[in-house]
DNA sequence: TAAAAATACTCCATAGGTATTTTAT
DNA sequence: ATAAAATACCTATGGAGTATTTTTA
């Protein structure tokens, strides 16, 4: 005969009462049996617990110092389930996203704030950085979720598109075409690049050079940077020309211009990602909020 | 339905063994109940705790915290039962013990030594008085266990006779009878006394005083003093005799003389009180090793 | 004598067992 | 194909109910 949470209730609730009748009442159960797991509970402990007259009930010392016990162990096993539960919800514990720094021109830290709104218990560790180590930090288990662009469908992890987003041309300024509305991709056949090197992320750098594949030619990269930001500048100091997702046009300063690429079906996907078979609460959590935040904006 | 101790042992063995057949041979229990009782805990929390194939069990981010808090669990119920039990049987807890001076002159300091061996556990609060005051303080419930001398029989409280000793008339050393082997209580008749209070006790004073009433006088008392100590250097300095319980000739100085008393039947009785119906094991602890070590001591 | 706990018994809910199916690798 | 968990169904322990007795203030 083991000890069960059953006794304690019972035990908690005669020595609050000090009265068996009244405890069973509470108890919603006859006197006769809380009498019997009392004293089953007595004879696991080996000790008396009550001392009982037909006129009084009172705690013996083993009692009076078991029933603080009680009292706590109840109480922390209640506390317990909730913790359980709360992080069955996906509303504790610690979520590590990384994202790629393109992401923050988007909808997306909007949606991090509604995320910390609707579960503000949760520790949310963000970490910068591009597409390819995002994708190897989450297959390493370093980070939980990922958001980054063009990853395409990869071993071992789920990728869903988040945004989608047209090229546009960066020209510098004073560029002859800069004045256009929209330019075809073709224009940009002689132009010096700049862009990120391929080891950024694979797919990342074949989608836009694809743009050009069509038109029978490959643009030729004399400089290579890892952030938009520099890469935007080094079209303002006249070092060449890129394409990039439209979203960058937010960081652009007036050295340079955005142009609208015609006839272009290649778009740029933002994406979300997670490990395959993922089943926490706190992931599915954060990638619910996420869809429906950038859904939203959409529509 | 609620939780029981019965979901969280079985929970715990699943969590170690990760293999719910494997964990059902330790539990010695089959493997359906088992995968009952754990879909039962499952549902009561709201979550799941573990993710199951075939193949593999493994700990949902619920289960791993949940694990630690019922573990925790655990080891805590067993540990409050063991201080139930340690206290069931007095090992544990304070003991206050009110004890007349006197007592320090017989084998009682001893079974204290003896008492912290058996209950090293055990707090021991000492309190030295005088018997009436040990009684009230008994009563008042200031103190658990009373060690004095003649308190007889008192209203609520359990006394009995712990070591019975003869009366010595302690007389000044150059008293004409100081060099008798005995005396009789008669020849005390015109002697000055200096004796304790009334007030120390009433039958603590009665008894040595009833010896001199079958001799057809009681002595006058020309000085009262609450210690033995005192008494015996007052005596030692001429303002008069007394009676003393035979234990008190230990601290006696060489400026007086104990003398037996012939023919006295009166004794003095050292005595151990509790309440009535005292039901603590850690009074009823220390009353045994009083009463064997006093026991052993005499036989 | 009256209030309350203990006892005696009965019943049934459910923990646990057995046999089998489903599932995922 | 196989190992393991889930499902279905059965059994029986023991928790809970009812009636009664015992106890003590």
């Amino acid at each position: 005969m083991d000890i069960e949470l059953r006794h304690l209730r019972y035990f908690v609730a005669v020595a609050d009462e000090l009265h068996f009748g009244r405890a069973a009442r509470r108890l919603h159960l006859a006197q006769p049996p809380l009498s019997q797991q009392i004293r089953k509970l007595e004879e696991i402990l080996g000790c008396q617990l009550f001392l009982r007259t037909s006129r009084a009930v009172r705690l013996t010392a083993a009692g009076e110092a078991f029933l603080e016990r009680a009292r706590r162990t109840l109480s922390n096993v209640q506390d317990d389930m909730q913790e359980a539960r709360s992080i069955g919800r996906g509303e504790q514990g610690l979520l590590r996203v990384g994202f790629i720094s393109s992401a923050m021109l988007t909808v997306v830290p909007r949606t991090f704030g509604t995320y910390r709104r609707r579960f503000p218990k949760v520790q949310l560790q963000l970490f910068e950085s591009y597409t390819a180590s995002v994708m190897r930090s989450l297959t390493s288990g370093e980070i939980d979720v990922g958001i980054l662009r063009d990853g395409g469908p990869a071993n071992g992890l789920h990728v869903e598109p988040l945004l989608s987003e047209p090229y546009v041309a960066v020209l510098p300024k004073r560029h002859p075409l800069a004045a256009s509305n929209s330019i075809s991709a073709a224009a940009l056949r002689d132009e010096p690049f700049v862009f990120h090197a391929p080891s950024a992320g694979t797919r990342a750098f074949e989608k836009p050079m694809s743009i050009f594949e069509e038109h029978g030619f490959r643009p030729e990269i004399v400089q290579e940077a890892p952030q938009w930001l520099t890469l935007l500048r080094l079209v303002g100091a006249g070092l060449g020309v890129t394409v990039a997702p439209a979203c960058v046009e937010k960081i652009a300063l007036n050295d340079v211009v955005c142009v609208r690429l015609r006839g272009v079906k290649v778009r740029s996907d933002l994406e979300l990602a997670y490990r395959e078979g993922e089943h926490r609460a706190i992931v599915r959590g954060f990638a619910e909020i996420l869809r429906t935040g950038v859904g939203r904006v959409k529509s």
